[in-house]
DNA sequence: AATAAAATTTAGACAAATCTAAAAATATTA
DNA sequence: TAATATTTTTAGATTTGTCTAAATTTTATT
């Protein structure tokens, strides 16, 4: 089954709310899309049609075993793609989203097969997120936010949770990027900012919202 | 200015069709889009009012100036992916058309700059087709089709004119590919066929129709 | 429980890109 | 040049994805 471009957006939003929150509801898949309520409703009864959801008028919905196979295939290209914008065109990792975002709607199958031996089978897009294989299948890591590990410890950026560009731009002012080492010095109970030490770098203080988006594992 | 797929569809194709025509018709527009006469009306008038095209009415049109450039940034596209796809990927180049067919709608200027430069510039796609340069700049090279080159000189393959699936198969069949040393040994009057000697290959015969397709220069 | 507020769906409209069938213009040919 | 054939355009319909405004359903609050 193939999907139209529309179609495919839907169905990742919807995946990625799901992920969150179990069942979707109706107004905050159009926020997300930037849409309007009305419209989700009309493309609802299109992918129940299509057999991708579980959607009960007025309950809410979720994508079925289907539908989650056809978005982690859209999340695989997506990644895919980012990936490759960043080793191979050099693009920086806060201006590839917007691209890929059309790259991920390009149809072959051969082609998606081909990239990802190209870029060598990476496991984990630039911003860190996790990309499915072929199967759907989806590599994980332990790692835990910024404000859960104990002083001192040396730890690597794995991920970060808040993809927005001012995020983004955010974390390169501080020179954080995905596998730099970093420690948190000092925990300020006031606020919940923490004052953070980025390799090569002089301390700094980061607030709790950064905190918690910048996720980090163990140094291997 | 940016415009829809199918707008960039048809914009292409017509760019085609006046370089061999100087005047493009209906009917021959929309025997190339696979699509109906009264379909090409309709868009004959949008691009018309998007001031890419001068067309009266029952009297033909051709692209004018900001058509032309909008027609060859859809071409470069259309040609540096192919290139991606055969040099990077690794993709016969008989494969590669539909998904360039795709990709060139990418509408990154950024992307396709970078694409560019990653790939080192090249100046030809797979099938031997000038890739112009982002102000439009298409380079040439001197070369003739097969049929006219005299006996025995040793030329290359440069370009292909018919670029049918069909085609290239039976070019993969022969051994000619891009860069590929030949020459001609003997022209049968009769049908005009060519007895011909590909480099490390048994002579063979190629149709006058094969022949006049392959387009061949000096070797340097 | 009744009322008000919020969330969701329906009804009806619109733009883009396509189609078929019919009308109009142009070209061919007897 | 008049009849015929071909080409092209118009008229009107259809599909997809969107919208606004109104109606309906659910949830929250007196
Ligand atoms: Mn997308
Ligand atoms: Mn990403
Ligand atoms: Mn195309
Ligand atoms: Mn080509």
């Amino acid at each position: 089954m193939s999907y139209t471009v529309s179609e495919e957006n839907y169905i990742k939003r919807i995946y990625h709310l799901q992920q969150e929150t179990g069942l979707v509801n109706t107004n905050s898949l159009a926020a997300e899309m930037q849409t309007r309520a009305a419209s989700v409703t009309d493309m609802l009864k299109k992918l129940k049609t299509k057999k991708l959801l579980q959607y009960e008028k007025y309950k809410g919905f979720k994508l079925n075993e289907a539908g989650k196979k056809a978005a982690l295939d859209v999340v695989r290209k997506h990644r895919l793609w980012e990936y490759f914008l960043v080793e191979k065109l050099q693009f920086d990792w806060d201006k590839v989203h917007a691209i890929a975002e059309e790259l991920e709607h390009i149809s072959s199958e051969e082609l998606v097969q081909r990239l990802d031996n190209f870029l060598g089978n990476p496991s984990f897009d630039p911003h860190g997120d996790p990309i499915p294989d072929r199967n759907g299948k989806i590599p994980v890591i332990n790692q835990q936010n910024l404000g859960t590990i104990p002083l001192k410890k040396i730890v690597t950026v794995s991920s970060v949770g808040n993809q927005s560009a001012e995020m983004l731009d955010m974390l390169k002012h501080y020179h954080i990027a995905l596998g730099t080492p970093i420690s948190v010095l000092k925990r300020f109970e006031f606020d919940g900012s923490l004052e953070i030490k980025v390799l090569h770098r002089n301390a700094c203080i980061i607030s709790e919202q950064v905190a918690k988006n910048v996720f980090v594992h163990d140094v291997q």
